[in-house]
DNA sequence: ACTATATTCAACCATATGGTTGAATATAAA
DNA sequence: TTTATATTCAACCATATGGTTGAATATAGT
């Protein structure tokens, strides 16, 4: 079952929106990567990639762990999973499929209203 | 072939990143509907939909067409398209099959760079 | 103990975002 | 022509975002 929670997908699309935390992404999916090492490619401060980090962090798509003062960063699959649930459905029911997004749209809207998180 | 420029995909990730967007797309694939009707549901004022629908369209996520006074607005397939192919070649890769999303990693960042919009 | 490294924190700045209200514009209907 | 409807525009507000720099904190190495 996946879960539909307004925040989370609105965290997860937020994070996505963004070049230098996609590129981020992108180095983690060549394996776990440590604070330093992920700032070196990007042209900007380490507190501005920390700062970036951290946004990644919040929506659940990197996890830290910490090894003595370096913080190893490590993909995690779940809010991906989710943001690409939406947009799936989203087609499929566009594209043709029109039911069974018609009955998803109807448990996301009373999921969002539901939870208040609607912002 | 898809493109990847990169302000496109913040464009549309940002743009999903808003539960009252989300609900106009889910609105909209049910049929093109003009700007009051889409509002009706939300509670804001028409103007507060009305720039949102603006962010959708600068998305490329809808298409504006003029009927007299009435703005019909439907969906359109390219962002979206392109958004879950980034969702689906990074978990490709992420997720076990490395080669391939090795190789669009490599193309992706040629051309971010390339064409300097990277911000 | 001292020094160097890894990371965050805090204050600051400029611009973006998401909302409001009231006025402007364009078209439709009387 | 007058009035009503559809939509945007403009000004404003509060908060968020993405960056900076310099200081603080924590751990490692000598």
């Amino acid at each position: 079952m996946v879960e539909y929670s307004s925040k989370l997908l609105d965290r997860t699309f937020g994070a996505l929106a963004d070049p230098t935390r996609r590129r981020i992404l992108a180095q983690l999916a060549k394996g776990d990567e440590c604070v330093t090492d992920l700032a070196r490619p990007h042209a900007m401060s380490l507190a501005a990639v920390s700062k970036h980090l951290i946004v990644l962090e919040k929506a659940g798509l990197v996890k830290r762990r910490r090894k003595g003062r370096v913080h190893s960063l490590a993909l995690e699959a779940k809010p991906m999973r989710e943001a690409q649930a939406w947009i799936d459905r989203y087609r499929e029911f566009w594209e043709g499929n029109l039911d069974q997004f018609e009955k998803y749209l109807g448990k996301l809207q009373k999921k969002e209203n539901k939870h208040g998180n609607d912002k």
